[in-house]
DNA sequence: AGCACGCCGACT
DNA sequence: GTCGGCGTGCTC
């Protein structure tokens, strides 16, 4: 979210490749939370073998551990070093390219380079490589004769018809015995009579490769493009091409309309570097990898794509990551991992849904996947397309600053209809009902109507964050912060209201600052209480409500979409804007209760947020013959991200909010660091927070802030307490020196757990 | 981060 | 007497 303004060739010097024949030190850093190398000595046999982007295996104290050679020399200041015991395989060496950018995210992201290794580069694959000879599962008959033959198995063996099931309903056609095992709940004695009796074969891994190139599956067909595109569309595509064919970098941002046809010039420009003979990246967000997108690369490209989905079994992973680093898969669609494909000839990044939040980690290291695309395409030299129908601020600024090309694809390739949106303000709606109610009048109507006609209703409220603010019943306002412009919460245990951001408390009031009501409520209002008022309207309305509550277990979203989706229930209320709610054929009225649930977030991108929101809804075409109504209930009628995303004015609204962000000093302008401390101990936590940012105060440069340490919005949570320490700069590298600096050299905190987040999210 | 070492209380 | 709690400190 950082954009990219900050390559600083200076982070990426230390690490050479080339391997020195006569040196004898090897650099090594391992994947635990320890920021620091340990030297070894290269024994004779290793001599030469040995250099940066290696993983070697050594002695550790009692353990013997994997380590990553970070570089290597002809001395060391320890006194009694150790041998490296092993080199592993020349075929898992890091390449530079991704070395040199694990370096720079370990100085950007303050992350030990140890665990950034060990995310890019995940710790299975070393397993499954270092037993060559692992074995592999597949069906021996044909599916036929293995169903007649489950009827005579039926009810005698019950694991092994278990075992065949769950073959014969995968796609896959090669299972590892353990995982395999696994997933069915068996142990290896059905799968081994399974294999006696010469339903299944084993194969191993020498076996399996083999078969796999003789197939020659992995050729690169060149697809059939049944498109034509749009003069838009070709006119984009050309740059593109013109930026492979020269090979150099150039970030470019297309910014397109919903359905104006962005994927299709993502496939052409894939397809223009497959052809090449080099390799592609397309990074998707997590929650549009479904199997219809999957489906839609694999027709276009076939074989050659490599599909990474979080819920793939590391095996299955391993195996995708090997044919990407043999050259069998040359197109990898994925989240954010994908982009740490082992590619030799890297030709393209795609970065779809680039403004997307879900392409931040949240957890060590917290690097921001659309920067990192941006940086391993300037490391490798090559274009990386950032692209989006409302491209983050970061992202645009980087365009204002010359950063970034921008391409624009300006209309729709299709003429399907825009369904309607219609303003509904509630401050009328109280004038007039003399009181604020959760359903308006309209609301209801149109409610009512889709009832009658049998089509469906999607209401949606984002409760995260709204239950806390200090809200006027009468006109609506909302308490912010003067200083940060950002909503202040309610904190029952102090009756004060707080602004996280700097701290700053003040009474919890009791008339409106605006109209001078006493109805300030500081509840706020939550899916049951709109399940209660639409009960109370529609008695006989079915009703799902997919909330934490309801949506306990991993897949139970899923179910309830799935439910809602066949017709189970009338209205749907949910806590997450289903952005794609039009999407569903059915629904024809898609209602949020009020827009300030996300606009007033305690979170200074509230506003961007809710711009991206509903830009998405109202662009939605939906799938239907009749274009769908889209109703927004909203105090704010006026506020700009409302209105420019009705109006589809993107331009306008990022320059008034570039603009707001300026004045109150906020990225893109300048950068946070967010340091998040917890403890059991509230003492031992404040106290660590106060050591820390009074460290930090004396040690940072001049322009960098601290602020805090401040209780986090949730300041308890499962028996901890939260801090943060904020830090405000425009010198990551030289601010995360200072924090590394008081982490280390101040009294060792005990029973206190740090992290630092770099250009967070979340602040509280 | 792990894992050992070490120093106190409660069990065989 | 020893088993086990986890506080402290080290790992090339
Ligand atoms: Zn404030
Ligand atoms: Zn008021």
């Amino acid at each position: 979210m950082a954009g990219f303004d900050y390559l600083d060739a200076n982070h990426l010097r230390t690490g050479h490749c080339c391997m020195k024949l006569s040196d004898t030190i090897a650099h090594v850093v391992f994947e635990i939370a320890l920021d620091r190398e340990f030297d070894y000595k290269i024994p004779v046999h290793l001599l030469g073998k040995v250099g940066a982007g290696c993983i070697v295996q050594a002695p550790f104290g009692e353990r013997v551990l994997h380590g990553f050679v970070v570089k290597t020399s002809n001395s060391s200041s320890f006194p009694s070093l150790k041998e490296l015991q092993d080199v592993v395989p020349e075929k898992l060496f890091i390449e530079t390219p991704l070395f040199k950018l694990a370096q720079w995210m370990s100085s950007y992201y303050a992350c030990p380079l140890g665990l950034v290794l060990k995310s890019m580069y995940p710790s299975y694959l070393r397993k499954t490589m270092r037993n060559a000879h692992a074995e592999y599962i597949s069906l021996n008959k044909n599916k036929e004769d293995v169903i007649r033959y489950m009827d005579t198995l039926r009810k005698r063996a019950k694991r092994q018809l278990d075992v065949l099931e769950y073959i014969l309903q995968k796609r896959e056609v090669f299972f590892e015995m353990d995982a395999l095992c696994a997933a069915v709940g068996c142990d290896n004695n059905a799968v081994e009579r399974l294999i006696k009796k010469e339903l299944l074969a084993r194969i191993t891994e020498d076996e399996l490769v083999k078969r796999d190139s003789r197939l020659d599956r992995y050729k690169y067909v060149t697809p059939i493009n049944s498109i034509t595109l749009n003069l838009d569309q070709q006119r984009v595509l050309n740059q593109i091409e013109a930026a492979l064919d020269s090979r150099e970098f150039v970030p470019f941002v297309l910014h397109g309309v919903t359905g104006s046809g962005k994927t299709e010039v993502y496939i052409r420009s894939i397809q223009r570097v497959l052809e090449r003979g080099q390799q592609a990246i397309m990074l998707i967000p997590e929650i549009s990898l479904t199997p219809q997108t999957e489906e839609r690369f694999r027709k276009r490209f076939g074989n050659v794509v490599s599909v990474f989905h979080s819920r793939l079994s590391d095996g299955a992973r391993a195996r995708e990551w090997k044919k990407m680093r043999d050259g069998k898969a040359k197109l990898v669609v994925g989240a954010r991992s994908a982009l740490f494909a082992p590619f030799s000839d890297l030709g393209l990044i795609v970065v779809d849904e680039e403004h997307e939040r879900s392409y931040k980690q949240e957890e060590s290291p917290r690097y921001h996947a659309r920067d990192i695309a941006v940086l391993r395409a300037k490391l490798s030299n090559i274009p990386v397309i950032l692209g989006s129908a409302t491209p983050a601020l970061e992202t645009i600024y980087n365009v204002y600053q010359g950063k970034y090309t921008l391409l624009k694809l300006p209309a729709r390739v299709d003429d399907r209809q825009l369904p309607e949106v219609i303003l509904v303000d509630l401050a009328k709606e109280v004038r007039e009902e003399k009181k604020w109610v959760v359903l308006s009048v309209p609301l209801k109507q149109k409610i009512s109507d889709r009832l009658d006609k049998g089509e469906q209703v999607i209401l949606f409220l984002n409760r995260r964050g709204f239950s806390s603010m200090a809200v006027c019943q009468q006109c609506g306002y909302i308490y912010e912060c003067d200083d940060c412009s950002i909503t202040l919460t309610y904190h029952k245990s102090v009756e004060r209201l707080m602004c996280h951001f700097c701290g700053k408390m003040i009474t919890k009031p009791v008339f409106c600052g605006k109209c001078g009501s006493s109805e300030i409520k500081f509840s706020g209002i939550g899916t049951q209480k709109v399940e209660r008022a639409l009960k109370a309207v529609f008695p006989e309305a079915r009703v799902l409500r997919m909330d934490s509550d309801t949506t306990t277990h991993k897949d139970s979203h899923f179910e309830l979409l799935t439910q809602f989706r066949r017709g189970k229930a009338d209205v749907l209320i949910g806590t997450q804007m289903i952005a794609k709610g039009l999407d569903f054929p059915r629904v024809t009225l898609v209602g949020t209760i009020i827009a300030e649930s996300t606009l007033c977030l305690p979170d200074f991108r509230a506003a961007e947020t809710t711009f991206q929101l509903l830009t998405q809804v109202a662009g939605r075409s939906g799938r239907g013959e009749i274009p769908g109504e889209v109703v927004i209930q909203t105090f704010m009628k006026d506020h700009p991200a409302i209105v420019c995303a009705l109006q589809h004015d993107y331009d306008r609204f990022v320059e008034g909010e570039l603009k707001a962000r300026k004045e109150l000093l906020y990225p893109p302008f300048y950068r946070f660091i967010n340091i998040i401390i917890t403890a059991k101990d509230k003492k031992k936590g404040q106290w660590a927070g106060t050591q820390i940012a009074q460290s930090l105060i004396k040690t940072v440069s001049k322009g960098t802030e601290v602020k805090g340490p401040l209780p986090s919005m949730v300041h308890r949570k499962r028996a901890h307490f939260y801090w943060h320490v904020l830090l405000k700069t425009n010198d990551v590298f030289g601010t995360n020196e200072a924090i590394k600096q008081a982490l280390s050299k101040s009294t060792r905190f005990t029973q206190v757990r740090i992290s630092v987040d770099v250009d967070p999210y979340y602040m509280w």
